[in-house]
DNA sequence: TTGAAAGCGCTAACAA
DNA sequence: TTGTTAGCGCTTTCAA
């Protein structure tokens, strides 16, 4: 049986409320009895039951993260990234982190029911958003407290960072037409996600701005995966006119792309340019090196959490909402058009 | 303000008690009663505060899976996939799942320490075990319920699921002295781990019975990142009398060597054979599509959630300890020795 | 079949 | 500076 604070209590000869005083330091307790207090809690070996502590107040300390998994053996370094970033985060400030992960569906939105209504958690973190958000929407209506990575095209407000896609965008197109490229093809994110709009309208600009036609069968939108990335990077190769350039949703689609291209004995690089999104860590050490655009993935989690927690606390925000503009890195899947 | 049990009793004219059970599907509610509560209890968005109820039981209703980041950008497909079986199974049975992360190391325990004495959880998993595993030895001598993906060298008595990796080396040797290779590298996964330990043994084993020498310099730890298996790739292409074949201890390192030996000319499967230990998604699209073990690490994730919680109702287990068999998948990144 | 009362472990208003 | 008392929302004796 764990030592209660009765049990420290009756150990020293003084009542709960001065035992729980003395350990949260309240100004009202005399040094030695603090002091006794202290040495007794160590030595007993006390740790304060938090179910308990959690009931009065109407704070529980703990985060929620609801992963949107996208099948039983999803495993995109994008979700690691965040994650450790927000574990981090919380423990640092300690917090609890409590996950479910559950695909994007109607019962997604019964887990966000229950975390809200099941009083389990402060506040809820929410990443790749979708232009029409129902898990936001729910929230917000609900007043309950929420940051997010990503953007809406619902009339929500809320706290957010997000990266400037549209930007991110403008630099790839910038890159690419440098080398010679006109024949772009783009494996798009899904069209649910909010990042695919913003990325859009930077791939439409941009293009329109140097005079290159958007050729509509080289456009495609995948899932995000990296066998989605093989599959339709090997129809655009397949293509009568294939494409010379392939943007990319994500490295991980960038790497299936290079795949598909080397299996049909091209060399990315030189016979084909491949481009992707994020720079997660493997995007270095692939063959070749992966061109890519950079988001502070990691960063922008651990300030979220940050985020959440100050709106938790009743402290200032210095930005409620945060663009953030990626980096282009310059590797060698990209080169000049031969 | 949420619905609590007082306001549905207010609105019914009942008591609390009464509710409650109701609720709780007691046979002393009359039906009528028991109809009338669960309506206004739907009607009004009843929710139960768990902290409330988790006050009084000793159940919480919760797990917890303490992650053993490697750095804060730590992205292995491994854990996404473990994480992704914890979650779904704890989900599926109505549990919370508490996370936290934490390199391993001295705090780590501390983590342990808050998981155990506060309360939080009813239970923990373990993965990636270590020969001298003090999180398992702590548990384990604080009666704290456990499971792990893995064993351990500690005489520790608990329930664990590991895949057979000695068996799993065999498999890998059997194959590549098959395809004439005698000069074969082994870049073994963190001493410390448990797992190494066993696959060595299979890795000696094997050669032994194939009377084919272990060269100490191929011989290499890596800290199994795919930068890892880059740079450790790299040097022992880069030796005097460099291997012909090089084994992974996981995938993410074996796609590293890889980009090493293509970044250096070689064609993989034809100059160097290069074979893994996983089977996560991303190998099946790498090129050349990579020879694995495949381990099921999704579905021994959702199986020690499952014997955890089985633990937890004293359920019966139909096993309490079990050794999976790994299986060789054949593809591209191997071949004979030219 | 229902309700009153106690209590889970802790914090906080109020009194001494 | 310390203790008494009440109460967080719920479950569970026990009595009516």
């Amino acid at each position: 049986m764990p030592i209660r604070l009765k049990d420290l209590a009756a150990e020293l000869n003084l009542s709960v409320t001065t035992v729980s005083r003395a350990l949260a330091d309240y100004d009202d307790v005399s040094p030695r009895t603090r002091q006794r207090v202290r040495q007794a809690a160590e030595v007993m070996g006390y740790v304060p039951d938090i179910t308990a502590q959690r009931l009065q107040g109407q704070r529980k300390n703990a985060l929620g993260f609801i992963i949107p998994t996208f099948g039983p053996r999803f495993s995109d370094p994008f979700f690691s990234e965040i994650l450790a970033g927000i574990g981090n985060e919380t423990g640092r400030q300690g917090y609890d982190l409590l996950i479910s992960t559950v695909a994007p569906g109607p019962q997604e939105l019964e887990v966000y029911h229950r975390y809200v209504f099941g009083r389990r958690v402060d506040g809820l973190l929410a990443v790749r958003t979708r232009r029409q958000d129902q898990r936001l929407a729910f929230l917000i209506e609900n007043n309950f407290p929420v940051v997010a990575f990503g953007r809406t095209e619902l009339p929500l407000s809320f706290p957010w960072i997000d990266v400037d896609g549209a930007h991110g965008l403008h630099l790839v197109v910038d890159h690419l037409v440098q080398l010679g490229h006109r024949r772009i093809a783009y494996a798009r994110p899904p069209e649910e996600l909010m990042f695919d709009a913003e990325r859009w309208r930077g791939f439409e600009d941009a293009l329109a701005h140097y005079g290159v036609p958007i050729v509509a069968d080289l456009i495609r939108h995948g899932d995000l995966t990296q066998a989605s990335g093989f599959r339709l990077g090997g129809d655009l190769l397949d293509l009568a006119e294939p494409p010379t350039a392939v943007i990319s949703g994500n490295d991980l689609m960038a790497l299936g792309v290079m795949a598909a291209a080397q299996g049909r004995g091209m060399e990315v690089g030189r016979d084909l340019s491949v481009i992707g999104f994020d720079d997660v860590t493997s995007s270095e050490h692939a063959h070749p090196p992966l061109t890519t655009v950079r988001q502070p993935i990691y960063h922008i989690a651990t300030t979220i959490t940050d985020m959440l927690i100050k709106i938790l606390k009743d402290e200032p925000l210095q930005e409620r909402q945060r663009l953030v503009a990626p980096e282009l890195v310059l590797r060698e899947s990209t080169g000049p058009l031969l």
